[in-house]
DNA sequence: ATCCTCCCCTAC
DNA sequence: TAAGGTAGGGGAGGAT
């Protein structure tokens, strides 16, 4: 029970056994870029109507693309079989791609028709990689429109913060300007006059002046402060308000109808209407009763027939493939945490400010804490004559599959087993390994009992995952080692698991210091002690040095922190960067100033799956693109988020890659990843799946070998990402606002409270 | 210099 | 059979 002082974690082999682990399979990583630039599409000159069953099921699946593109992207391709699309008979628009940049005369869906009839294409989005020409009336007309706004605007509401929402808007006009990445800026009267002449007119003299084209950077003042606008150079142009603003975090809610910036300010459906997010109460690891699974077919017999263990089969595949997914449930489980501990997270003052200067002389006291092979000591409880034994906990325990091993408890971990290794190896070097399944309901009850605790026994308390956390005692009058020892006593009291802890004078140590008191047990670190214990580390035991790094100090000499001591910081920056080499600089010296962090701002939400995914046809791919976008645009209204940037990323068979050894892995792959800014956060879902569409269809997947740059029958794994993150709150608060406005249009949708509501708050 | 995009790396 | 997710840090290299 006490702290032994073992010297595993320094003579543990698990550094170098874990090559083998990646052998050939897919964790190689391609540093390539994409080889293919898929600037353009490339089309195949269809010829004589399929004279094969092969150029038949060409022209099948490009028809297949060219309507799922249609939402994303119209082109006269999408537009139907009504033009035939052979031969020369293309367009004057073809091989033009217009986006529509704000109000224009004429109209964006009028520009759009033009397009579609004359063999053009149009984008909802804008992205470099789609887009040939940016179309954009003078500005002070779309400014006239938006100041005459905000005149009635200030009519109705008198508010200063909605104006701050407004500016914001109006210079989404300016970002989107400045967006033009070289791309010819063109007025509407060039669409006009090409029709006239009946042919592609050169644009040279049709160019939009930019008039007040500089980048404007609108810059949010932290609360309560001044609220300035900064011009190109730097220097404060304006000082447009000073006012108290608890929070400004953006703009508008994206409008999935439209991109015009003078957009119609209707509510959208999906992000709108519901405000409970039902995605956290449906994925919910701690329902008892699966009250609110009845609402999806999954659990109960009606899907369950199709359900399958890929994208082949199961048409309801992200859903219930992340119901299943141990890596999902860890990774989503920081969001759950916010949610059941907001109330001890918030009005935590960031302790990035460096105020405590009283407190920076005294030396810190951090604890870490860890439970001890999580996963498996969880279920165990249940299995008390397993404790002597062997015992991982994974999906499966045929002795020749490569499901993997989630936790090992340490009597396997004897033989060599440990969290990822495939079952058939672990039953191979442990012949009586135990497996049992997971619980991830149980897992959920015994962290938040975990952090009960912790919350308990010291304020600062951050978390880094479901079974481990950091603790800053520095201000307790308690003995440090002391907490620790009430802190696991009263974990393992009432969760029947142990748990470890390390002690030191910062978080770098204090980790180092549970790995080396596992199981078990607690170690403290005292500074006059550090040089001995990190002189024979291997580097493979800093955190942030995993297989990459380690493998390239392996190729410079240096296996340990003692012999990364004797290298230069210049020289470690030259070979690492400088950011990383100032860390291993700083690590292999126990030097380390990150402080204990109460609260961390969200800055990305994201979904993808890399398993299980086969696709033998583009449907069942955009079909499952789409639930992605669901999935995703749940998660962003289940935590009140919206974003800005949108990002896809697909996973493809590396040319000349085996079969993954994983069943249904994805094996060794190289992915692509292209993202897109829109001018105005949202979290809608149909917004997302244009978007995440228009990006798609830029990859160029098809399930034609010749003419795509992906093949479909090759993707392996899919995820979508959205960064550049703003809170909804306001947002949907100026929408309502807007909507009050504009009170003409989507009347219907002014509920009565919401707008109440909204008007309250300012 | 600073920002942005497209990656890679890391940890649980 | 089996459930290889999630989010942050940061580097390279290009645009501005
Ligand atoms: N590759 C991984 C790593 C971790 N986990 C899950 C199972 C672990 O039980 C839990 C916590 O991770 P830890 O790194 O803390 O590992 P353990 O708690 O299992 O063991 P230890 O005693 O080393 O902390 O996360 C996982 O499923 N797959
Ligand atoms: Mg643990
Ligand atoms: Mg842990």
């Amino acid at each position: 029970m006490n702290s032994r002082s073992s010297s595993r974690a320094a003579s543990n082999a698990a550094a170098f056994t874990s090559s083998s682990a990646s052998s050939g399979d897919s964790r190689k990583r391609s540093r390539n870029p994409p080889t293919t630039n898929p600037q353009r599409p490339l089309r195949s000159k269809a010829k004589s109507p399929f004279a094969d069953f092969r150029s038949y099921m060409v022209e099948k699946n490009r028809k297949l693309r060219a309507q799922f593109q249609a939402d994303a992207t119209t082109s006269s391709l999408g537009a139907g079989s009504s033009r035939a699309d052979s031969g020369d008979d293309k367009g004057i628009f073809h091989g033009v791609s217009i986006f529509v940049d704000g109000f224009t005369i004429p109209s964006s869906q009028e520009l759009r028709g033009y397009m579609l009839k004359h063999g053009g294409r149009f984008e909802n989005y804008f992205s470099k990689h789609t887009v040939t020409h940016i179309i954009c009336s003078n500005l002070p007309d779309s400014k006239m429109r938006n100041l005459r706004c905000e005149q009635v605007f200030l009519v109705n509401f008198a508010s200063s913060v909605l104006i701050c929402s407004l500016l914001s808007i109006v210079f989404g006009l300016f970002w989107l300007r400045a967006f033009s990445h070289g791309l010819p800026v063109v007025r509407p009267q060039w669409v006009l006059d090409c029709l006239a002449a009946n042919r592609l007119l050169n644009f040279c003299s049709y160019f939009q002046l930019i008039m007040w084209g500089m980048p404007m950077k609108l810059v949010l003042p932290p609360e309560g402060q001044c609220f300035r606008c900064d011009g190109p150079s730097g220097q404060a142009s304006e000082e447009l308000e000073c006012m108290k603003v608890e929070k400004l975090f953006g703009e508008i809610n994206a409008n999935p109808e439209s991109t015009d910036l003078e957009v119609k300010f209707s509510v959208p459906p999906a992000s709108g209407a519901i405000p409970t997010p039902l995605s956290m109460i449906n994925k919910s690891y701690m329902g008892h009763q699966k009250i609110h699974e009845s609402l999806d077919s999954s659990v109960n017999c009606i899907g369950a027939s199709n359900q399958g263990h890929s994208t082949l089969t199961d048409p309801n595949f992200v859903e219930n493939y992340f119901k299943s997914s141990r890596l999902h449930f860890i990774g989503t489980w920081r969001n759950r945490y916010r949610k059941r501990f907001s109330n001890l997270l918030t009005g935590y003052k960031s302790s990035n400010e460096k105020t405590n200067c009283c407190v920076t002389k005294q030396k810190a006291s951090i604890i870490h804490v860890d439970m001890d092979c999580f996963f498996v000591s969880v279920i165990i409880r249940n299995f008390p004559d397993l404790v002597d034994k062997p015992v991982a906990v994974c999906h499966s325990n045929n002795p020749r599959g490569t499901a993997e091993i989630s936790s090992a408890n340490y009597v396997a971990r004897n033989y060599g087993v440990k969290a990822g290794t495939f079952v058939r190896d672990a039953k191979a070097c442990c012949p009586h390994l135990v497996i049992l399944p997971y619980d991830f309901e149980a897992y959920e009850e015994v962290a938040e009992q975990f952090y009960s605790i912790l919350h308990k026994h010291c304020s600062k308390v951050q978390a880094l995952s479901c079974d481990e956390a950091f603790l800053d005692v520095t201000v307790c009058d308690d003995d440090p080692e002391e907490i620790a020892s009430m802190i696991r006593k009263e974990i393992e009291d009432t969760t029947r698991c142990t748990a470890s802890a390390g002690i030191a004078g910062n978080l770098l140590l204090a980790y180092l210091a549970t790995r080396s008191a596992k199981p078990n047990g607690q170690r403290f670190i005292p500074s006059e002690k550090v040089e001995d214990y990190l002189k024979d580390l291997p580097v493979m035991a800093l955190p942030g040095i995993g297989y990459a790094t380690y493998e390239k100090l392996k190729s410079r000499q240096i296996q340990t922190c003692g012999q990364m001591y004797m290298i230069s910081k210049e020289a470690l920056q030259k070979d690492f960067g400088i950011r990383i080499g100032d860390m291993l600089w700083n690590y292999c010296r126990g030097i380390d100033n990150r402080t204990v962090e109460v609260v961390q701002e969200r800055k990305s939400v994201g979904a993808e799956v890399n398993w299980g995914i086969r696709f033998n046809n583009l449907t069942d791919c955009h079909h499952f693109l789409v639930n992605l976008c669901k999935e995703v645009s749940l998660r962003l209204q289940g935590c009140g988020l919206q974003g800005r940037a949108i990002t896809l990323k697909v996973k493809k068979r590396k040319k000349g890659a085996a079969e993954p050894l994983k069943f249904m892995g994805c094996g060794d792959c190289e992915s692509v990843s292209r993202s897109i800014t829109v001018p105005v956060a949202t979290d809608n879902v149909v917004a997302l799946q244009r978007i995440a569409k228009q990006i798609f269809a830029s990859f160029h997947v098809e399930c034609d070998y010749e003419y795509s740059h992906i093949d479909v029958k090759e993707v392996r794994g899919i995820g979508l990402h959205i960064t550049k993150l703003e809170s909804s709150d306001i947002s949907r608060k100026v929408q309502l606002a807007f909507m009050c406005l504009t009170s003409d249009q989507d009347g219907d949708c002014l509920k009565p409270e919401g707008v109440a509501k909204s008007t309250l708050k300012f």
